[in-house]
DNA sequence: TCTGTGACCGCTG
DNA sequence: ACAGCGGCCACAG
């Protein structure tokens, strides 16, 4: 499996430990799955799905960190690079059909695909 | 310090 | 089914 601290290289900006913690899950997530915002804060102990949001919306890792494997809890596609809509959703949608995960009307066709974080 | 903002969530009517 | 709304918490400025 991938470790977050190879990815990191010298050109990037600082992190905050809180976004380690949130791309180093990431890494947890296997190729065909997908997981939510809500499921992510939860898995950290932080009761904020958003503030999760957060820290992926600045991911300076893309694509190296799985960020497009996030998804909303209504299983919605999310947003992508800074966008709620437009081209960037089409590259997550694309992203993510490369990896076998399929959508339907911006929807999760196959919710068995959800990945469950060890308790 | 303090404040506004956000790739969100879930309860309520 | 669905829109509204308060809560959440990390972070940049």
């Amino acid at each position: 499996m991938k470790i977050l601290s190879s990815i990191i290289k010298p050109t990037h900006k600082p992190i905050t430990p809180f976004q380690w913690r949130v791309y180093a899950a990431l890494l947890l997530i296997p190729r065909g799955s997908v997981t939510t915002y809500g499921l992510l804060a939860r898995y950290l102990g932080c009761g904020s799905a958003q503030a999760v949001g957060q820290a992926l919306r600045r991911n300076p890792f893309a694509p190296d960190v799985p960020c497009h494997r996030v998804i909303t809890s209504n299983l919605c596609i999310g947003g992508f690079s800074g966008q709620r809509e437009g081209e960037q959703i089409a590259k997550k949608l694309t992203l993510l059909t490369a990896e076998g995960v399929e959508f339907h009307n911006s929807a999760l066709k196959d919710p068995r695909q959800i990945f469950h974080f060890p308790t």
